[in-house]
Formats: structure tokens, C-alpha cells, sequence
DNA sequence: GACATTCATTGGTACTACCATTAGACCATT
DNA sequence: AATGGTCTAATGGTAGTACCAATGAATGTC
């Protein structure tokens, strides 16, 4: 008789939020499905318009769901949007004192054991992507729009991901793609002919299902960006 | 004149949200502060406390705040808890129709890059921690509470993860971890007798920084469970 | 047919009132 | 002195109502 569990506590709001959670994972509630205007939904569930309100951007803050206004607005299902979650871990990494050295050693690691499973498990259809998005790279060599650019080359790595046809490597490497956007300096890390052409060898090596071989390749790359975070955060320490 | 950039549109509760986030970040509200009473706070922005509310549940959702109730309650500035992240990528990947499987391979590849870094840069104290975490699961081998040992057993993995320094290797890590949990079917993958073994050898060759060793000890473990848990997801398939 | 107007729908905000829980202060019983 | 009860103020949680603002469709007008 020593183990007194503490009395549940449960807010409202939480209770909404998970039953919406719940209809989500059951596959009662599916994206795209809209879910009944605030009012009425409040009515239906016996409670007050806050306390659904409160709910809904919980559920928002998750990105499950997503709030428009309007005749043809409401809340309706996503079909998982990270960005949310991403801005949370960022939140959560400043405070925990990461630096942009954490992420890029973090994802340093992580996406050497996604290019061994691309390797793997990789579909055609996957490559081509992969080298559809090195094509447009290449194309804004001349336009000097960094940004776009840079987007680009996030997607790379979100695409090789995503040949790795697992959705939790997928998530992670995209959580760390929307970190570095949060935090990207402008650092012209390498000569974007550079990377094109390291680009390519990698294709080369992971289109031939060498895995330990395109690893180095994409270890290579991201090594020198890693380093080149850790000096510029510690400029005394080294 | 081409540029219209649309008028600003920031809900209310976000530009509270995004204030009290900025204050955080500048360090001008230090974890364990407490933020004025909801009343008086919703006073002092010129807003209601409703928008207000919004703001403080989506921080809160975000694990930079935690709201208690009573006299010497309020909302408080944490540490940052990452148990609310977690949650959320957990729906996610529920929406990307990730499996068990899914999770245990993300483990397995992240968790091996995870044991090389600790192997470099963990300390005595972190190693030590990790022996004692053997040692209260040794003691529990009779006890049969296998929901205490199932506690332990992830455990042992985020403090593996602590050892890296990497604060965001640890979210990823306690994230899986929280993961697991939820679809914590009672797998007695191996005998826990084995399981320590293969730990108190682990833990030899992390005390003696042979990464590669450690790494494959690591991942026969992990190897097995995830087999284990790809058969019993697609028992036709193999 | 093209464009302007109107209007119903729906999320966003404000305000007020009240409930529920917590912590401390104070008191009563043992 | 210790224990337990009672009161009270502080504070988050919930409810209800009213109104604002944007959106998109229906309607009317040229």
C-alpha cells in the first residue's frame, strides 16, 4: 500500500484533443477530412467554445490539423505537417544551449545511416528524383539566388531520405532541414560547381548500391560544413 | 511597384506567443521565471485572455512553459521539456503511416552513429551512469515488473544518447524512445539475463573507446529486435 | 459574359462570470 | 507539540455571449 498514484487530473481541453488524436490514429478521421465548425463542435462535445478552441491549437501546434478561416474554411485534417514540430525543437534546443555544431554533427551522423539504407532499399524512381533536383541546382548555377539554392539543397537531402521509404527518417531529416533553415547564415560553404560534381559521384556510387562508398562521399561534403559550423561557433576554442 | 506583400496577418496569439519566445531566447526570461497571472499579464499586452490562453497552451504544448494552478501557481519557465515534442512527432508518424519497424530501423542506424560519438566524447561520469542503470535492471531480474524494466531498458538508451553532449541527438533518442513506448507491445524480445550481458560487455568497449566494437555489439542486439519486430508486422512477407 | 455587390459561413478576439485547485494562515483537538 | 480541520486569497480552467474579419459563393447589374 505504498504506491498512491496522484488523483488524474485531466484538463478538458486535453481530452478533446486526444479523442480528435485518437479518431486520427484509428483512421476515423483521415487528411483532408474537415471537422465540424467550432460552434457546433463545442455544442456536440457539451463543453465551451474555449476550452475546443484551446484544443484545436493544440492539435494545430502538432500539425495535425490546420485553422482557415471563411465560408469554406474550418479545421481540417493535414496530412503531417513538420514545420510546427520543427520550430518546437528548435525552441527546446536553444534552450537546451545546442548550437548549430549539434545539428550539423547530429545530422552528420544520422545521414550517413540514411545513404546506407537508400543505397539499399532505393527505387529508380527515387534516383531520378534525387538527380531531377541536382539538374535544378545546376540550372541556377548562373542566378545567384541563394535562396533558392538553398532550399534546393535541403530538398536534396529530404529526398534521399525519403528513398530510404522509412517516415521516421524522413520526419528527422526534414525536423533538421527546417533547424538549419531557421538558423541559415548565408555561408557559401563550397563553390556550388563543387558540389554539383560531388553530387554526381554520389549518385554515381548510390545508383551502383555502394553504399560505404557514397557514405564517404556525402561524409566528405558534410564534414567540411561541419567543421566549417564548429570554428565559426567556437572561433577561440580550436 | 510589383511587391505587394499581403497585409500582415499574424494571429494575435502568435504575436504573444512569438514576444514571450523572443524574451526567452535573449535570455531575458530564464527557465523557473514566472510570467505575470494570466489577468494581469492579458492587461499588460492589451489583449483578452483568451488570445492570451492561445498563446500559453501553444507554448506550453512547445515544452517552453508549464502552467500549474493554485495560490503559488502561474506559468513558469522550464528547462525545456521535450515530452510534448515527442508527442507530436509520435502523431505524425502516425499520419505517415510509419510502423513499428519503421522505428526500430531509424533506432538501429541512428543509435550505432549515437554509440560511436559517446565512444569518443563521453565521459567517466556519463559511463557511470550507464553502469548504474545496469545494475538497478540486474536487481530487478526477479522482480518480473517488466513495465520497471521496460522503463529501464529505454533509459539506458537516452542516457547513452546524453553521453554524445548532443542535445539534439538526446531529443531524437527520447523521442524513439517515447515512440516505442506507445506501441510498447509486451515483447520479451530476449531474456533479460542475455540483454545484460551483452550491456556489461557493451559497456567494456565504450569504457575503452573501441567504437567499432561497441557499435556492433550494440547493433546485434538492436538487429534482433528489429527482425523480430519486421516479422511480426508482415508475418507473409518473409 | 464580366464585374461589382451582397450575404451567409467560419475562425479570431473580447469581455464577463464562475468553478476548481492550491498553498498558506489560522484554529481546534488530541 | 503534533496532527488535522477550516477558512481565505491567488490563480489557472471553463462557460457563455457578443462582435469582428476574412472568405467564398450566390446574386444582381451592366
Amino acid at each position: 500500500m505504498d504506491d498512491f498514484t496522484p488523483v488524474r487530473t485531466e484538463r478538458t481541453f486535453e481530452i478533446i484533443a486526444n479523442g480528435i488524436r485518437d479518431r486520427i490514429r484509428d483512421g476515423n478521421l483521415r487528411p483532408g477530412d474537415k471537422l465540424p465548425p467550432e460552434r457546433e463542435l463545442a455544442q456536440q462535445l457539451g463543453t465551451s467554445r474555449n476550452a475546443l478552441r484551446e484544443a484545436l491549437r493544440s492539435l494545430e501546434h502538432a500539425g495535425l490539423i490546420s485553422l482557415s478561416k471563411g465560408a469554406r474554411g474550418g479545421a481540417f485534417i493535414t496530412d503531417g505537417d513538420p514545420s510546427a514540430v520543427a520550430q518546437s525543437m528548435e525552441d527546446l534546443m536553444y534552450l537546451g544551449g545546442a548550437g548549430l555544431a549539434d545539428v550539423t554533427e547530429a545530422r552528420l551522423s544520422i545521414e550517413t545511416a540514411i545513404v546506407e539504407i537508400a543505397a539499399a532499399k532505393g527505387t529508380l524512381a527515387d534516383f531520378n528524383r534525387l538527380d531531377m533536383n541536382i539538374d535544378r541546382v545546376e540550372a541556377l548555377t548562373e542566378a545567384r539566388d541563394m535562396d533558392a539554392k538553398a532550399d534546393l539543397n535541403m530538398e536534396f537531402h529530404v529526398l534521399l531520405a525519403e528513398a530510404t521509404g522509412n517516415p521516421v527518417l524522413v520526419l528527422i531529416m526534414r525536423t533538421l532541414m527546417d533547424l538549419l533553415r531557421s538558423v541559415h547564415r548565408p555561408v557559401t560553404a563550397e563553390d556550388t560547381a563543387d558540389i554539383i560534381k560531388s553530387r554526381r559521384r554520389f549518385m554515381q556510387l548510390l545508383r551502383a548500391r555502394e553504399a560505404a562508398a557514397a557514405a564517404a562521399e556525402m561524409n566528405d561534403h558534410l564534414t567540411r560544413l561541419h567543421d566549417l559550423f564548429s570554428r565559426a561557433e567556437m572561433p577561440d576554442s580550436g
